[in-house]
Order: structure tokens, then C-alpha cells, then sequence
RNA sequence: GCGCUUGUGGCUCAAUUGGAUAGAGCAUCAGACUUCGGAUCUGAGGGUUAGAGGUUCGAAUCCUCUCAGGCGUACCA
């Protein structure tokens, strides 16, 4: 249900009454109950333009509003808000039609577009860290997101598998004598961490991995097939994480930096036929106004730098694949890079221009004395040792609680800790730096997945107590219920709004309101006590069910699972 | 040096993009149980939104300066 637009079309119409002419009306929550539900604040400022008194316009704009059915009643406040209530006989009707929805009443957009997601993006030299983490869950949120809105999504994993340091790698892959599939390569990190040592202790082997870099170059076909060999396995580590995860990621998204390698060279004709580029000190440069130093795009030994892959690759995604807007989930310390690959790809044509690029960026994941997240001895966490780590936590966490068999709890387990962890990330706005503390996020209390969860199996508690099955309507009956009918009615706008501006956490923030309001109307209004008529006994449970959906579908968004108990 | 960015109760975070008395959660204190799952709910205290000016009906939000932190800054990604 989509009530802020639904709201403007009444007020307009009511504006419209009243001959007064506006361009965007914007409807917001009320800041507090006695406001109402919702406001209209927009008075002040045409007042202004008007030159009539604000309180005057207000009135005369609240005699127009058609009362006959969302709205039960408006009124002028304080300098000139309109302060509006919606009605609970409307809020019953429409609760009462999504409640077997299996999309709770979201719509799918009417101009479906094009989006093209990048995010994860790890690097296939080393193993995924915890740098990896927010990107993948973050991007993966918005492209589930979008996607359930009804947008076309193109997920694109931009893997790193190009560069100097994969002629070290296939080099030792070489020696091990391995097919990349074996136990050698099963800690990435050790691997990486021993080819550099017989990389710095033989000069042999040296002189070998930097003429093997230049050979995956050149296309040799001995080199060319243990790269790609050494590339599955590291991948295949990557789809581990993304399955542990919980992350929608498969091989068709994959779409790597090597790609792109047979269109590098015309980007650099491109920019150069276009005078966008000069060459200065040896180096193929863009020079852009208001920044002190160039965009490289070709070294003075002819190599490309990652601003050139990057304007190939928003090449492709405009002109093959046709996007109408690019959302890169990138940390936050790459801003001028993509405000420079952006403005030159804009500039070369190479992007058209209506299409939006957006450089989704957020924060550094700290530990709990706000120093980027470590090892104790100072070596990067690995991203599967902290999932698998979540999992115990979780484990400990819920063990004592119920009697489980082991197979419930392993997978409710699972469901609690990687939701934990997400959910801890999601919550957050995206580009502060993130605080990671295992035991707030593991808590049952406060804005945590936990609360989320542990609603969500008390309400098929409720469910499963009541034995039948549930039809009837909801009937909105008092301001605890009023509160709840319209949480539920908010998801769409609430999608919406985290769509447009890529939030996952104006999600979580909403489902936080939405379970705490439902607790509290669980705890005022009785449903199964003997003595509740069954019309109310009914329309409690029909607005418990509606409530477990939300949940369960905004979760799902969020790429966490429910469990029926804990 | 230049550029970007952040600064909100003791702690962790919000604030619908310029709206009403800045909201939550932890923590603290005080309440509610013969519990539809109390790992819950109710309430209290705690703020000059880093500081100083400015813009206007109205500022945490916009502008200027100061202070403090983070990040980036010519051939890594």
C-alpha cells in the first residue's frame, strides 16, 4: 500500500479546491501520536510564495479534504502543519485484503528498470575477509530489494583476477604441482603467504612469476590454463562464504576484471580521440577540474590501472547491458575514484546520460575500541572463521534455552548467528563506520535480529496454539491496534524509500518499530484467552499472522531466515 | 599542503532530506508475573546536536570560520 502517495493525491485534490497550485506535495509520518498519523508540512513554504498567512491557507485547505474514506480526520496546527488521521474502518479493510497476500500488499513498480548491481567484488589472489563482508550483504540487500519491487536486477561480481601477483600464484600452483583443486589451495591465505616466500627467497622463482605474468598476458596456453584452474578454485572458496551467507551470488553474476581486458585499449582511443585525455610524464591522463592530480588510465610502460577497467566496464553496462541505473557497492574510501570514472565515462560518451550511477559506499568494520577489525595478532579476520564463529555464538547463545534435538539446533543455529551478523551490518546507515560486537548483536534485546526472530516464533506460537485455521477480518478497534494496522500498511513505502536511497537500514529500523508496536499490542490485547468473542479472537490472530509476514518477508529481504521456535 | 568525510546523553545508533518539545536501544534506577513464550512489557533520570557566527517563520541538517578524528591524494586495486 502505497498511503504517502495515496495521501498527496487527497491533499491535492484538496489544494486544488481551495485554487492553490502546487508542484510536489510531500507527505510525512507525524513526528509524535498527538500529530496524527501523518503531515503535511508544505503549507509554510507556499505561504510564502502566496504572501498569505499560513494558518489561513491551512484552514481553508482542511475544509476541502475528503473525509469519505482513508482519512478520518485533519486539522491545522502550530504555524500551518496539516496534522492527518487515517481511519481505522479503511485500516481494517485494507489490512484485512494483504493478509493472505503472498506479497503483503507491495506492489510490483509499473516501469520496471534496468539495474545493475556491483558489489562483493573480492579478489581471487587471497581469501574474503572481513573487508568483503559489507559489500556482499549490503549489495546483496539492494539487488534482493529491487528485485522483489519488481526492477530488473543484473547482479555483476566484478571478481579481481587479474594482475601482477596471479604470476607468483600459477608459478607456486606450478611447483606444488597441483590442479588447483587439492589440498594446497584449500587456505587461500597460506598459499598466497608461501609463494611470497619462495618468491622473496628464489630469485629463479622470481624471475619466473614475472615472466608468467606477462605469458596469462601474451595468452599462452600453458599459463592461460593454471590461471583459470587456480581462478575456479579460489571462486569456489567464494561461493562457500556466499552459501554460508546466504548470499545470492552465483557464477552467471560473475563478471571478471580479465573481461574486460580486450576493450581496455579502446577506452584509452576513445578518450584520446575525443581530446579527454593527454599524456603527461609518460602517462595516458585525465586531467579533471577541481582535482589537483590526474585520472591515470595508461602507466608509462602501456598498463592499464583500474580507472580504465572500471570506464570499460561502465561501457559494457550501458551499452550491452543496457542499464538504467549502476549502483556500485564500494567502500567509502574509493569516493573519488568513482566520482572520476563517472565523470569521465559521462563525458567520453561511454555512459549516456540519463543513466544513474550511484557509488553505493559505506563504512570501515571496527572492533569495539573503533580500530579496523583485526586478528589479535593483527592479521585480517577470514570472512568463513567469522561466520563459523557466529554460528557457536549463536549455539551457546540459544543451547540451554529449549529442548532441542541437535538437527533443530544446528539449523536454527545458523539462521541466528549469519542473521546476527547481518542484520548488526544492515542496521546501521551504511556509510558511518561500523562498531562489530558479538554480544550486541546476539542479544535478544533491542534493535537485533534476535528480537526480530524471537517475535516472529512467539506469533507462530500464537498460531500454532490456536489449532484452526485462521479466516476472517481484521477489525481495528482501539489506538494499539490503530498502531499496528498502519506499521503493517507502511511496508511498501518503507521498501520504497530504502530502494531509492539504497538503505538497508530504514528496513531493520522499520521492523524494529513494527515488532515493538506488535509487542505491545500483544501484551494489551489478549488473543486466546477464554474470554475474547471470537470476532476480536479472529481479528487479533489476523493481524498476528500479517504481522509474522512482514517480518518473515522483510527478513528475507534482508537475506535472514526465520525459525518457527528458538 | 590540498581534497573528501565524520563529530548527536556514559556506550551503540536514529531523526522521512529545512519542520512542532532531537528519538530509540544498551547501561542505571523504579515497577508489572497462578507467563496466550517474562529472553517480555510499563515508567524515570540522562542533550547548549564539538565550538562560534550567519541564512529564515523554523537549523542536528544549508553557508563561513575554529577545534578534533578518519580517509584519500601521479602510474596498486
Amino acid at each position: 500500500m502505497k498511503i504517502k502517495s495515496e495521501l498527496s493525491k487527497i491533499i491535492e485534490n484538496a489544494l486544488n479546491s481551495a485554487d492553490i497550485k502546487a508542484d510536489e506535495i510531500v507527505i510525512s509520518d507525524a513526528t509524535k501520536p498527538e500529530f496524527g498519523d501523518y503531515q503535511f508540512n508544505g503549507i509554510m513554504k507556499l505561504a510564502k510564495i502566496l504572501k498569505q498567512n499560513p494558518r489561513q491557507i491551512a484552514t481553508n485547505v482542511v475544509e476541502q479534504v475528503d473525509l469519505t474514506g482513508m482519512i478520518s480526520k485533519v486539522e491545522v496546527a502550530g504555524p500551518g502543519f496539516i496534522n492527518i488521521w487515517l481511519d481505522n474502518r479503511w485500516l481494517s479493510v485494507q489490512t484485512t485484503a494483504i493478509v493472505n497476500d503472498v506479497r503483503v500488499g507491495v506492489e510490483q513498480v509499473e516501469k520496471p528498470k534496468r539495474v545493475v548491481v556491483d558489489y562483493s567484488g573480492p579478489n581471487m589472489a587471497k581469501q574474503m575477509h572481513v573487508g568483503h563482508l559489507r559489500s556482499s550483504i549490503i549489495g546483496d540487500t539492494l539487488a534482493t530489494l529491487l528485485e522483489f519491487l519488481g526492477e530488473n536486477v543484473i547482479r555483476q561480481n566484478h571478481i579481481g583476477d587479474w594482475g601482477t601477483q596471479f604470476g607468483m600464484l600459477i608459478a607456486y600452483l606450478e611447483e606444488q604441482n597441483t590442479d588447483g583443486n587439492t589440498q594446497e589451495l584449500k587456505d587461500l591465505e597460506q598459499f598466497y603467504k608461501d609463494a611470497k616466500v619462495r618468491f622473496d627467497e628464489s630469485e629463479e622463482f622470481a624471475n619466473k612469476a614475472r615472466e608468467y605474468v606477462v605469458k596469462i598476458q601474451k595468452g599462452d596456453t600453458h599459463c592461460l590454463t593454471l590461471w583459470q584452474s587456480f581462478i575456479n578454485a579460489s571462486l569456489g572458496h567464494c561461493e562457500e562464504v556466499y552459501k554460508k551467507l546466504n548470499v545470492n551470488l552465483t557464477r552467471e553474476d560473475v563478471r571478471a576484471e580479465s573481461f574486460y581486458n580486450n576493450q581496455l585499449s579502446k577506452v584509452i582511443e576513445t578518450l584520446k580521440e575525443k581530446d579527454i585525455s593527454t599524456t603527461s610524464n609518460g602517462a595516458e591522463c585525465v586531467f579533471l577540474e577541481g582535482d589537483e592530480t590526474p585520472t591515470i588510465v595508461q602507466k608509462g610502460d602501456g598498463g592499464f590501472l583500474y580507472a580504465t577497467t572500471d570506464l570499460a566496464a561502465l561501457n559494457f553496462r550501458d551499452k550491452e547491458l543496457k542499464a538504467d541505473r549502476i549502483c556500485y557497492v564500494v567502500d567509502a574510501r574509493q569516493a573519488q575514484h568513482f566520482k572520476q570514472v563517472f565523470t569521465i565515462s559521462k563525458q567520453a560518451g561511454m555512459v549516456a546520460e540519463e543513466v544513474v550511477l550511484e557509488h553505493i559506499a559505506f563504512g570501515t568494520m571496527m572492533d569495539k575500541g573503533g580500530k579496523p577489525f583485526k586478528t589479535r595478532d593483527g592479521g585480517t579476520v577470514k570472512l568463513v572463521d567469522l561466520l563459523d564463529e557466529a554460528v557457536v555464538r549463536a549455539t551457546e547463545a540459544i543451547k540451554d534455552r529449549n529442548i532441542h534435538s541437535k538437527e533443530e539446533l544446528a539449523s536454527m543455529a545458523k539462521a541466528i548467528g549469519i542473521g546476527a551478523v547481518k542484520y548488526a551490518d544492515l542496521s546501521i546507515s551504511r556509510e558511518s563506520n561500523y562498531i562489530f560486537n558479538w554480544d550486541k548483536m546476539l542479544s535478544f534485546e533491542g534493535n537485533t535480529s534476535l528480537y526480530m526472530q524471537y517475535a516472529y516464533a512467539r506469533i507462530q506460537s500464537i498460531l500454532r496454539k490456536y489449532k484452526a485455521e485462521v479466516t476472517g477480518d481484521i477489525l481495528v478497534e482501539d489506538e494499539v491496534e490503530h498502531r499496528l494496522a498502519l506499521m503493517l500498511l507502511k511496508f511498501e513505502d518503507t521498501l520504497t524509500k530504502a530502494s531509492i536511497e539504497a538503505t538497508p537500514h530504514t528496513i531493520t529500523s522499520y521492523l524494529y518499530d513494527l515488532v515493538s508496536v506488535f509487542m505491545k499490542f500483544y501484551e494489551l490485547n489478549p488473543i486466546l484467552r477464554d474470554d475474547i468473542d471470537e470476532v476480536t479472537k479472529i481479528s487479533r490472530l489476523q493481524l498476528a499472522t500479517l504481522t509474522g509476514n512482514v517480518i518473515e518477508k522483510g527478513l528475507s529481504i534482508l537475506g535472514i531466515d526465520v525459525v518457527e521456535k528458538i
